[in-house]
DNA sequence: TGATAACCGAGACGGTACGTCCTGTCTTGAG
DNA sequence: CTCAAGACAGGACGTACCGTCTCGGTTATCA
């Protein structure tokens, strides 16, 4: 009992679909998440709005591919090209503290490049709203790059610059965590300051030594 | 030739405002942000649209609202009726730890409790998108909140078990938006042992001692 | 269990039921039937489509309605003023050939007129699919036509002009149907000519007397 | 540079065309002739769309096509196999109302016969709107049927059954658009007596003798 | 103690976008 | 080349809500 039959993937018009991730990319940039339509993305790609539904499920989805296809020709852009892409990680310089807080900067600067900021925003609410949006969204685009503060706790472990107790996926959030919801909610101003004191605060805690 | 003419508020239908209210909360509840209209609640409510157009500018606008209010009703509940309403604070035991542990504890069962899901959801994600909104919201809600937490880390910076160079603004978020974030994103599990955790990591740090 | 409940027909825009009749007739004049949308006459009209589908069920429906209305617009405008508005009938003037030879010459000048033309044939169109339209279609503008041709006849038998054992509402259509059809199916050219040897054919018989 | 290069009718597939022909009028007979829809014939018939759009240039052509296959098939039905099938006409017994009589009972029945009523009917409606479409209607199976009339009128003059000055094409219209434009119209019911009275009252006129 | 001005319920209105259906064209792969 | 299959751009469908407006009907002061 499948659903109308799903379509023929093998067949898809490569064109349309990059047409739709700018066409949704660049509305949602200029008028908001609210106020992209799936009829003014299509319009602006130059696209039926069968072609929209034909492959995903909602605004949303859109939205989201478009974002993950935008993070990986960024990515791309800055791999070197005719070697192989080594994978992504957090510089390992031997002092934790001056990676951890090089890292959150470069994250300040993407937080503010308004070419993110719009789509990063409108997935983030309609995550809140939207549990499977979410899901996927956490999984193919947070937890990886959350993965790679752990790897560099787990280092800092072994050198004895971190507890051995400590469990680095919680670690992370004290410091990763807070500029989230700062930029998410508003509830602060976001900058090198404010990133490079929340890491010292998480190395070192809040109580006197 | 003012603009619209403000309404009176003198003459304003208390009844209406509470019927108001319960649609919009129960709404929210049952079918979720998106779906939960301006019309379906005036209809639930028994009320004209312009009844809801005249007093509020949006449906987040009345959802705010309606949250606030029910915070307020669970706070008088809770409330010993007769005496003055006193400040509410986070208590001072003299033990930080165990306190901060206690007040995240609470802070769980609410995130927790069906009843208060569903609209903090939709004013968060309203929120992300809506600058204005998360504006009130966090001023109205949030702020005052941690707010509570500025006061119990400054006093126990007078008793020494915080360190006096740390800004409490800053330092409070290390637990708090931890818990915050996954919930909102779902990013991880909610419980006592995890916010037990986080008070730990926060108060001695991820470095040896 | 009604429909959605009825829509309160006292508080109905009878201006937007004007521009609505008049979008929709010149639309199918214009452009033809099939090329008249709703969505076309709604904007035309400078209307939104719900309003439309709140008074009218189907695009037959809407041009039915508009046509009866410019049959009566054009019938009071006809009417002197100021005077009861006596019944319409066939003249009388004591020579039947003569007599029907002239309302028929006015009918084939209505059909060739263009403003009626592209109306007409859309609803005799549409009436042949739809069993329901017709219905209302042949209540209440066909049928009363022919019952003039009807009362006419009763008038000639009367006189002796007409054997008496004929049956008026059949033999009327001798006449009538003949005309319709070649202006419906285009089966032939319609004129003067055609109308007066009809009536000529019909009331003498084809056989030799 | 050809338009299209007009497809090659040698290599056509016989047995698309069959089922294209059985599905369009099943279809139409069973939905309606709006809600035959050209992708529902083509999914019918197990056909791509292209197959139809190669071959025929709208719906209705299709049908008309449907329809006239329809009829020949029913001839072929009924000739004596093995025997040159002679041409059809009214059959000539000397006498002139009991041939019309029966021929037009023939054609009640066949009006009557659901399997021909809805396809007939939709080709009618769509005939009365598209002016092409008519032609060829009123061209291959309207006019030669009614041809055969004249002929048999004009036998008719022969003998003296009819006067001379008659003109067969007007006059068998007498009798036959009254049928057709009950059917068609639906302005009153279909029986033998009825048919045998417009041949009474055409033969012998209104008028007393 | 009416007059009169507001709020109120109801819901029609001009619109926008939805998600579906179909059109007529184009492309792919099998025969 | 035809054919089945179906993706594509386009456009109309009928529905759901938006935010504004207009209509009686109830209050709730003020004259």
């Amino acid at each position: 009992m499948a659903k109308k039959t799903a379509p023929d993937s093998t067949r898809r018009s490569e064109k349309s679909r990059r047409a739709i991730y700018d066409a949704a990319l660049s509305l949602v940039s200029e008028a908001g998440y609210q106020k992209a339509t799936i009829e003014g993305i299509a319009a602006r790609a130059g696209v039926g709005k069968q072609t929209i539904y034909r492959w995903w499920s909602s605004k949303a989805d859109v939205l989201l591919e478009a974002f993950l296809d935008l993070q990986e020709q960024a990515a791309e852009a800055v791999a070197v090209p005719g070697q192989e892409p080594e994978e992504y990680a957090i510089p390992d310089t031997g002092d934790l503290a001056a990676d951890l807080k090089n890292v959150l900067r470069a994250t300040v600067d993407e937080l503010l490049d308004p070419k993110f900021e719009a789509p990063s925003r409108a997935l983030a609410a309609a995550g809140v709203v939207d549990a499977r949006l979410t899901e996927e969204f956490v999984a193919k685009l947070l937890e990886p790059q959350l993965q790679l503060y752990v790897q560099r706790l787990k280092s800092a472990q072994e050198t004895g610059a971190v507890r051995p107790d400590i469990d680095p996926r919680i670690a992370l959030e004290l410091f990763v965590s807070p500029l989230a919801q700062r930029w998410l909610q508003r509830t602060g101003p976001i900058s090198y300051d404010y990133t490079d004191t929340l890491v010292d605060y998480a190395l070192h805690g809040l109580a006197p030594r």
